[in-house]
DNA sequence: GATGAATGAGGTTTCATTCAT
DNA sequence: AATGAATGAAACCTCATTCAT
């Protein structure tokens, strides 16, 4: 974002925002979306509460801004190791460790989202806003376009449908990494992504 | 549970426990956590608020009461199907098919614990509370043995910790049927357990 | 109303709901609807906010409640006048005097209809609450029934619609009585009811 | 006014203030004072917000401008209208007539006076401002000459007080015009204006 | 033991007004 | 002179929890 480009007052403007966003992000991701008070958000961000509903319509608008916000940053870093990579297994290599490293080294990032789950929840991105939920698939769609260059290649056998190897292999990232949060000593994220990518790569059981 | 064993005062008290677990099921489960109040829950079960209370110590008690006891239902479901089998491909398979059908049977308790995540949850299982996870842990120990005596049995090769496959198996069905749930159409759940399986069992790669 | 009759607890309710409207209608009459808070509602009443809601849905229905109670009072008395009187004229007469003294003995309660209207207001009855409407229409037809009766008897020239003459009457006592409350000194409700009567019953002009 | 006259600068501040008077015009009497704001006329007008309290102290300030500038427009017309007729009933039919014509033809006039009054109003001009009820009095001793002069020249008999007579007229003028507003078909407002004038010409009784 | 009326802190949101630019 | 962003008091209303009956 070209910000220095921008007029001095929009400048200023996307500042403040930041500010907001910036404490909305703390609190909710410490407290969980129904903890949190527009009032708690507008002292941390050192506004007048008047001056938070200039920028946001109200408490869900903000929350979605912010929820947005944070994935963009987040699906940005994924897409871009999707991207990098000469090979397939290369290109899921890098997916698997940059999806581990942004995860764990942004730990509200990650609360923010389950904050907010009271107690358990089986799911993944479910609930999840339609934008988001657009969003996932058509990300899930770029990692099925790597297995399915694998297999056009010839790189990979063809045992499955290339998306449902896509949500597979999401997920089961998604699950180590949430191990690791809930006790990082006792499971450790591999540092070695095969470790993960192995479990699809080798096949249990001999054709 | 051996109900009729109890003195009758104490079955009386087990039973209307239930109707407001019930109650507060239906209420949870359509609403979330948040948009329940007490008063509602007590119209719905039929009794005076403060009787509520003295059968649970607060809303969030309630509400862990309930959770515990709907896993307790759905975990036994699947531990069971786990057990059925001759080896251990066939167990896997009653797995992911008593699991899927146990899911899709019963949404309301799918909604228990996705009615409250605000827009987005990217987890799976985190957020849990201390005992729910303890549970959820043994499970997984419980499916890593199926792996475990299928390498020892010489029937699946010994590519990676059983453990790890346990998590990876039950990781990627959540991801079908949280799929399914968002869109069934779009993503049907496979009525072939193998469709999922197979991921598993067949590599991607050849040796 | 047969209070002792009821039950202790609906007693104790209905006592309560009055303080609570006493309070409304203290403060609505001085201040207007706009400018009374709930809160001030409450602590005038001796009660907390809460309890004051679980009585009246919001501050809109506490305040139609308030209206509507006075104006039965009003209307009964108003009514009861019209009722006696052994002609025409000594009804009318009785009417003017009740009205009169009705109005000018509850002070309080004409304010409850003025102290919104801002700045000014050239209407009488306008802007009232189907309700109330329905109720000042059946109470114009009554008093045209009167007029009605007196044309029949002979006693009154048929000159002019009844109805019409109802509605004219009416507004001239509000009139006398707004100018009285306006300025007293100045402009005196006339003891004698006949002084705005004659205006009716003597024509301007010989036939 | 002749503001050819003033200096450039003057003339376009005079400009200013009418666009903010028509832009508060509009809304309030579409939306009641209490249910319009500063920020709302500021938009209307194309004004900035700040530039609105140029031109007026306050909110208050500002409505009753507004309420004093149509009331003047009103009275300019009904006070032509007394004065133009060659006897005193000719002058009175023009004066039912006018004031039929203007409140019928300008309703966002009298919905400026009616919008606030909450649900019902006994009133006719009371809660007036100190300003518009001098100007009230004012008419009305201009209506009460036109008796006076009737019963002087013999055309009227002296039945009563001729300020009583012309607080009397104006009130029923007001009511029917009211009802009409109301319920304009079950009301209709009579196009001739004797029919509401011979109430107070032909007596009901004979002398 | 069961009841549910009463409580009041605290939630979200609005808006008249100010004042630095 | 004109602007409009910023302010924050105050509005309405909800609801978890208590406790006298």
């Amino acid at each position: 974002m070209q910000t220095e480009k921008l007029p001095r007052r929009e400048r200023e403007k996307l500042r403040q925002r930041q500010e907001m966003l910036a404490a909305a992000f703390d609190l909710f991701s410490q407290k969980g979306y129904h903890n949190v008070s527009m009032h708690e958000i507008a002292v941390k961000a050192e506004f007048a509460i008047g001056t938070l509903y200039r920028f946001f319509d109200n408490k869900e608008d903000l929350y979605k801004a912010l929820v947005l916000e944070q994935c963009d940053k987040f699906e940005d870093a994924v897409a871009r190791a999707i991207g990098d990579g000469d090979d397939e297994v290369e290109k899921l290599r890098n997916y698997v460790r940059t999806k581990g490293e942004r995860f764990r080294g942004n730990l509200p990032f990650v609360r923010l989202f389950l904050a907010e789950s009271r107690g358990a929840s089986f799911n993944i991105k479910a609930g999840l806003d339609e934008e988001l939920r657009k969003r996932y698939y058509a990300f899930l769609e770029r990692l099925a376009l790597i297995f399915d260059s694998g297999i056009k290649n010839k790189r990979f056998k063809n045992v499955t449908d290339p998306y449902h190897l896509a949500v597979a292999l999401d997920s089961v990232v998604d699950a180590f990494l949430l191990l690791w949060l809930d006790a990082p000593e006792r499971h450790p994220y591999p540092e070695d992504p095969d470790t993960i990518l192995d479990i699809f790569l080798k096949g249990l059981v001999d054709p």
